[in-house]
DNA sequence: GATGAATGAGCGTTCATTCAT
DNA sequence: TATGAATGAACGCTCATTCAT
């Protein structure tokens, strides 16, 4: 009855990680409970032991992913601009180094977009939208950006790039460090 | 002579649309065939003699989309910053009265990450890039834009924006509009 | 009403011949109304114009592949013995040469034995064998064989043995032709 | 270890026998897998728990009607004369005690004259004729049968008329025992 | 924690057949 | 005669899920 609290999460973590590359590889089109299973040598019927249905699984790498997003939300030291600067730099290099989380990334957000009734991904976005538009205006009352910026306005384009740039990520990482830079350029006023 | 590509054309782009809608509101993850068919109003069988595999219906989608996706190419009148303008505020209009058309594109573009020998969305974004590309070359040579902007670049970062756009479409439809005007001010240096 | 008896024999015809091929290639298991009328170079929808149902296709075939035996019961000129040498002979010679109808009359017979209330088959049989009877009381009578044979038990076991036979004429031709002659040296008394 | 073989053999088994039964009623053309399934009272899903495709079934019905067909194999005690009487005697029994098993046999045999890279048959049947070959021979060197038999002719001309046999097992069982006794007659010179 | 066995629902697809033209 | 378009029924197979052990 209460006995489904005290799981091993190892175990939970390796299953999720698992889902986690397959949707990576193939989509949540592509997602079977039996190949996840099958990628950490467990039977399918396992997995029903750690996440009662498919969608708890999905919920669980949803979390997952925003949980690896945490670079975003990481404080960094120096003025505005470095940290600007440095929270751009971490994406890319996340984006450079694991562009699978990305393609996840994409999916979800794409799904979320579906099922009208899914907050956690707004709720993600605005957070991470909040703590860019705090830098921006920090900044901009510091000197270090020119005035006749929006903090919102800026802050909503630095994400729609970013996630333009997340489904980019797999086929060319390449291109995000430049645009990136245009972007940086961009805010400073050239 | 060899027939099987003499088929009523208007029932067939109607199934086409309709797997477009299914796919907009499900994604490739709850497309079925019979849900298409049900759709239009036919028996599922029928399906199978305007495509003779679900994959095949799904390349007929990927053209259509990239079709309705003509106002990229679209020649336009004026300076070439006229142009751009034009361009981009086409793009917005078109996310802002279709966004499941964009929903659409952003699943196949995630697809195509994942199958390695798609090439046709390559291609389109290719095409896509070399027209801003050419716009941005020609406006700068004619001194609409400042001649330190890198065209390529410049049309990359337009493209990943856009793409970014793609995403919030249906969600967001009001920041796309904002987004391309900073963007464009930030491109015209301010 | 009455417009479906005047159709072109040839067309008929190669219908019939073309189900024949496959059915030697594939078996009843692998016969499609698709395929034939393919073969043909016709509308599959045109075969129901010709043949009512598949059922009636079949018949037609076990018709065509009956009448094709035709020479179990041509008349020889000769001695009962040089008769039943020529039929014999005969019946290899077809097998050699045409080893699919053998295959597809292999399948006819495995299918009568299942549908009960197919007389055509069993028919077919009986008068083969009434023949090869007649013919070896006519030569036990004349002295060519010796008297003890058992015109009704020889007969049945020539016509075991060509079935059996007919089975082996697409994989093996050579060994009909060797346990004919065998048969004809027993039947003989060596 | 990395475990797909490890299932309840006497389900498997039952569901082969089950099979096997369809394929005497209806043959290959009228094998379904739902109707195994019905016929042994389980969900049609769960065939696939034991055979990953209807092929593999096949495979299995080949195997176990091979498998049933051991009395070709088995040795007997006795002169050669007796063995081969033993032989013929236990497959005449088997035909008319069983004769759907034979219906299957035959339409295994259709079937591999068609699949040309399916050995299975082939090596079957070799294996058989070595068998009466040998017995042959053997009786031939201790003069139970007189030595102007060709021991390979025999043989395969006894294999020939077994293969008809079957053909017929299931219509007329008594013809069978009649020509056996023909052909051990003809064998002993009478 | 883990599994073998089973299931119900459904999916992509096939195929004999129909019918208006 | 012939065909394009359509259909209903069914088929092989998949998959999330269950449950006794």
């Amino acid at each position: 009855m209460s006995g489904s609290e005290n799981q091993n999460p190892d175990r939970k973590n390796e299953l999720v990680r698992a889902a986690c590359e397959i949707i990576a590889l193939k989509g949540f089109e592509g997602l079977r409970i039996r190949d996840v299973a099958a990628q950490v040598g467990i039977n399918p019927a396992t997995m029903y032991y750690y996440f009662q249905t498919k969608e708890i699984l999905i919920d669980y790498v949803t979390d997952y992913v925003f949980a690896q997003m945490d670079i975003l939300t990481e404080e960094a030291p120096g003025t505005p601009r470095d940290q600007l600067h440095a929270h751009l730099f971490r994406l890319y290099r996340k984006m450079r180094d694991e562009p699978g989380l990305f393609a996840v990334f994409a999916e979800i957000q794409l799904r979320s977009g579906r099922n009208v009734s899914s907050p956690k991904y707004i709720d993600f976005e605005n957070s991470w939208r909040h703590k860019i538009e705090l830098l921006l205006q920090t900044g901009i009352k510091q000197g270090y950006w020119p005035n006749y910026l929006d903090p919102e306005q800026v802050a909503i384009t630095i994400i729609i790039l970013m996630q333009g740039a997340g489904l980019q990520a797999s086929t060319y990482p390449r291109r995000i460090e430049s645009s990136i830079a245009q972007l940086e350029r961009w805010i400073s006023g050239k």
